[in-house]
DNA sequence: AGGGTATCGTAGCAGTCACTATGGAAACCA
DNA sequence: TGGTTTCCATAGTGACTGCTACGATACCCT
């Protein structure tokens, strides 16, 4: 399916590819430290174009985050038992963060606290960060109704938990820290949760 | 014991408070998203007042962080068994990272991805990061060797995820999670160590 | 009283921020 | 070919950034 020609003069550049560009600054500086002028050099496009593509620095952003959970996010795999999801989730995560850029994850650790013109954008972020919360959330509700957890399982408590590992791990790949370093933290757990692996398969 | 007199022309102000006042606003906002001129209003001084008692923006900032240790951190309290000092220090989290400001923890979240101009504070906060692991580390060490914890405890996985789950406290606190929604990690970690209740009682 | 010293307030520095006005150029359709 | 549309590149815009020169002022010590 061919995209519709239109009137006018053609594009002279890759939007996709710009915009990518674009995430990597993000990603690597944050919002407020990704300036315009870096955002310009790391595309190879003039200001105006940047803006006639994506209208402005925060739309830019949204775009942006976007991208980088198509990309790059990914959650609780529904076809695994909750346990060796959660583990795996960890896992990939830890694998996810320490490689390629290495700069932990964009939404968990990319904007908390700004000053009072980035609002939007941090708004853009922290309703990412709720919904991958909600996420877990949801599939640790649907195990309780499959019997993969019991029925006095703290569910809320459960997802933020792992919500946390996640933030945390992010912010510790941001810091340096490996794979082998954060894989420490998936054994760790492994461990505990190994406890109460009879729970996990008990209906 | 008196402040040595000294000769010239007396401040006008008190710097200490000052300097909790900037250390609000950088808690608030991060380093970049605190402006030179919104932290003058919050202190009530001048530009030149500031920058003489603080030299520069991120040497305000550097103080600001040591004066929020000295305040506002913990760690684990050496004066319980580890299990117990960890349920602890993750519930004084819970606490105090929603209490009063309920902006999480200055260090864990305050300064992650930014331009190169505040290299340095960044540097600052990861440092104080780092110290925190080590402090972890340090003490499940101990408990090793104090058979708190058996020979073969991976002490760098729980140390990290100790950390990891601190961090991502302080994430879900900037977000808007009250102590109740925190607590819940607590007592989910509690349950999770609760397996390995023996095993930190035998020796 | 007068020198030394460190503050004060006013005013403004150069540089960067996100963003845009403007006129020419290249595609479309009639 | 003329009209329309959308892009291009150049060159800025005002507002804000962190920071400081400057002359006056208020304390100490001799």
């Amino acid at each position: 399916m061919e995209t519709m020609r239109k009137a006018g003069r053609p594009r002279t550049f890759d939007p996709d590819e710009a915009l990518h560009r674009a995430l990597m600054v993000f990603w690597e500086r944050g919002y407020e430290g990704a300036s315009m002028t870096a955002l310009q050099e790391a595309t190879g496009l003039t200001a105006p174009q940047l803006y006639r593509a994506f209208e402005s620095k925060e739309r830019l952003f949204e775009r942006a985050v976007r991208l980088y959970q198509d990309e790059y996010g990914f959650g609780l795999r529904p076809d695994l038992p909750l346990t060796e999801a959660v583990i795996e989730y960890l896992d990939r995560a830890a694998r996810e963060y320490t490689t390629e850029p290495g700069l932990g994850c964009l939404v968990s650790t990319g904007l908390l606290a700004t000053g009072q013109d980035a609002e939007a954008a941090a708004a853009t972020c922290r309703a990412e960060r709720d919904q991958a919360l909600t996420g877990l959330r949801q599939r640790m509700t649907e195990a309780v109704t499959k019997g993969e957890l019991p029925e006095t399982a703290d569910v809320a408590g459960l997802s933020r938990t792992v919500g946390a590992l996640i933030q945390g791990m992010s912010v510790q790949a941001r810091d340096g820290a490996g794979y082998e370093d954060l894989a420490h933290i998936v054994t760790a757990v492994r461990t505990l949760l190994a406890a109460f692996g009879p729970v996990s398969e008990a209906r």
